[in-house]
DNA sequence: AGAACATGATGCCAGAAAGGTATCATCTTA
DNA sequence: TAAGATGATACCTTTCTGGCATCATGTTCT
C-alpha cells in the first residue's frame, strides 16, 4: 500500500510538473521525491507521470489517480478535526427525553439555546415519562432527560430547570369556576377527582397528597399524563391538580383555578444526566443551558 | 500525518474490541499495534479507545473516527483500480469529432458499439469540419475524429469507416428531375452549381473536380456543409454534389439523382486518430469498431 | 558545433521508524 | 489467594526514508 507522503509527492509533481520544485515545495530534495512516485507508481500498478527526460506530464491514469489522491489528502487532513470536535462535544448527537407536555416550554428554550451555540450538533427528541427516562439514561440510550423527581444522586446529574406553580382544572360550568379568586384546598375534599398514578406518574401523586388533603373515595380516575387529565377534566369527568403549563395545551372548557396557601411554585421539572455520560455534548449542554434564572453569558 | 497501517490498526481493534485478537488478524504480534494506536492517538489529538485494563471501547471521538477510517482505506483500496481500468482503456473519457450530417449513419454505429462494450466509457461529442478535427486532434481536445481525407499519414492513423455514392440533388420541379434514369455528366455543365469551398471542404471539392466536368462559371454559392447545400438546393439556387447520406437529412423540395459512369462509391469517410494518442481508450474503441464490412468478433 | 545548463535517475550512507521478543502491571476469575 | 488474561513498556534488530554526490541525457546559447 502506498503512504500519504507518496500521495502528497505526487499531487505536488503533478501541479508542478517538475520534480525540482515540486521537492522544494515540500521541503525535501529531488532524489528521494523520485524514489517516492517510482514506487507509489509500482504500487499502484500503472505508469502515472510521462517523464521525456525533458518536461513532466501526467498520463490518463495519472489523471484520474491525482483526483482520488486529492479526495484522500483532503479527507485524511479533515478527519482528526472532525473526530477533536465530536471529543470538545462541539459536534455529535445529542439524545434528550422530555415528559410530554408540560416540558414544551423548557425544552423549546433548550433547543433554541442549543442551535445557537452548537450549531453543528445533531438532537433527537424522545418523549417518555419519568421513569423511561431513566431506564434510557442507564442504558445511553439518551443523554439528557426532563423529568420530575427523585433519581438517584449517585448515578445522575440533576438540577432544577424549571420551577411553576400548581392549578387544578375545572370544567367550564363547574361551581367552582364561578369563584372570584383562589379555590380554598376545603372546598376541594367533596368533589370527584382525576389523579395521578402513584406509580406512573408518582412525583405528582406525592405533591398532590402532600400539599393537599384529599379524600381517596373521590377518585374517580387514575392517570399518568398531564394531557389525559385535561381531557377528562373537559368531559367534565372531574377536576384535577396540574402544573401551570398545563394551561398552555389549548384545551376548551377547562378553567384553571389557583389554589389558596399553596408554597410559591411547588412543581419542578429537572435536568437530567448520567454522571459517567460518554458523550462530550451532554458536558457542553449543560454549560450552553444553565438553570432558569441564572445569567446568561 | 498518521498512516495507513496505523489506520488499519485502528479499524481492526474497534472491530473486535481486543488488542490481541486485532493483532492475529493483522498477521503482527500486540505490542506494535499498541503503539500504533497510541501514535495515531497522539496524532490526531484525541483518545479514540477507552481502555480499561480490561475490556476496550470506543469513545464518541472514536466512533466518528472509525467512519472516516473506513472511508479512507476503502478509497485508497480502489484508487488504484480506477487508474488501472483508465490505463487499460475501459474507462475515462472519449472525445470525438464529427462531421455533420454525412457522419450521423456512421456515428450512431460506433455510439452503439461502444455502449455494448466500454460500458464505463464517458463519450463527449464535437461537431466539426475536417479541418477543426485535425487540429483537435493536434492538440488532444479529441481522441477521434470522422473526417475526410486528406491527412498526415505520420501524424494520425486512419481507416476508411464508411464508403458512399455521390448523388447530384436537384430541386423539384427542375428539368434534370424528369429523368428517368441516372443523369450524364454533360447535363450538368449548363445548369448553376452550389459548390464546395477548395478551402474548408477540400475533399469534397477534389472529389468533384475529378469526377465530374464542371464549368467554373456556373457556380452561384460556394459552401462548406453538406447541409447548407441541400438548403441551398431546396430553395432553387442551383444544383450540387452531395453524399447518398445526405437524402437522410429530410429536407424538402429536394430530389437527389444518380450520375451515370461515376466510379461506385467515392465518397470516403475515415477514422482519425492521433498516432501517439495518450487517451488508452482510443486503442480500446478502435479495438471495438472494426471498419465497415469486416466481421465483428 | 560545442559548452554550459537543466532535469530526472541512481548509488551510497546515516538517521528514523517499525516490528518482534521478553517482561511488567493490573484486573478478573476460580 | 493463585492463575490467567490483557494492554503497556523496554530493548533490540531490520527496514525504510531522506540527503548528498553523481550520472545520463536533452536543451540552449554562443
Amino acid at each position: 500500500m502506498f503512504s500519504f507522503d507518496q500521495l502528497r509527492g505526487f499531487v505536488a509533481v503533478a501541479e508542478e510538473l517538475h520534480f525540482g520544485r515540486a521537492a522544494e515545495r515540500l521541503s525535501m530534495t529531488q532524489p528521494p521525491l523520485s524514489r517516492q512516485i517510482q514506487k507509489l507508481e509500482r504500487t499502484v500498478g500503472v505508469q502515472l507521470l510521462e517523464r521525456d527526460r525533458r518536461r513532466v506530464s501526467l498520463t490518463a491514469a495519472g489523471e484520474a489517480f491525482l483526483i482520488e489522491a486529492r479526495r484522500l489528502l483532503t479527507l485524511a487532513e479533515s478527519a482528526p478535526d472532525h473526530a477533536r470536535r465530536i471529543s470538545a462535544g462541539s459536534s455529535g448527537t445529542l439524545r434528550i427525553g422530555f415528559t410530554a407536555a408540560s416540558s414544551y416550554g423548557p425544552l423549546g428554550g433548550l433547543l433554541n439555546r442549543l442551535e445557537e451555540v452548537l450549531p453543528e450538533i445533531n438532537i433527537e427528541l424522545f418523549e417518555m415519562v419519568t421513569r423511561e427516562q431513566v431506564a434510557a439514561l442507564l442504558n445511553e440510550e439518551v443523554d439528557l432527560g426532563l423529568a420530575r423527581p427523585p433519581f438517584d444522586t449517585e448515578l445522575f446529574g440533576s438540577r432544577v430547570q424549571h420551577r411553576e406553580r400548581m392549578l387544578v382544572a375545572v370544567p367550564e360550568g363547574h361551581p367552582l369556576a364561578r369563584h372570584a379568586g383562589p379555590v380554598a384546598a376545603e372546598e376541594l375534599v367533596d368533589v370527584p377527582l382525576i389523579m395521578h398514578s402513584p406509580t406512573r406518574a408518582r412525583y405528582f401523586y406525592d405533591l398532590v397528597v402532600r400539599l393537599v388533603p384529599i379524600s381517596h373515595q373521590n377518585v374517580v380516575h387514575t392517570v399518568s399524563q398531564v394531557l389525559t387529565m385535561v381531557w377528562l377534566v373537559a368531559a367534565g369527568r372531574g377536576v384535577a391538580f396540574v402544573p401551570r403549563s398545563a394551561t398552555g395545551l389549548g384545551i376548551d372548557g377547562v378553567v384553571y383555578l389557583e389554589i389558596a396557601d399553596l408554597p410559591e411554585d411547588p412543581v419542578e421539572l429537572h435536568l437530567l444526566w448520567l454522571r459517567e455520560s460518554r458523550n462530550p455534548a451532554v458536558r457542553r449542554a449543560l454549560e450552553a443551558w444553565p438553570p432558569e434564572g441564572a445569567a446568561l453569558p
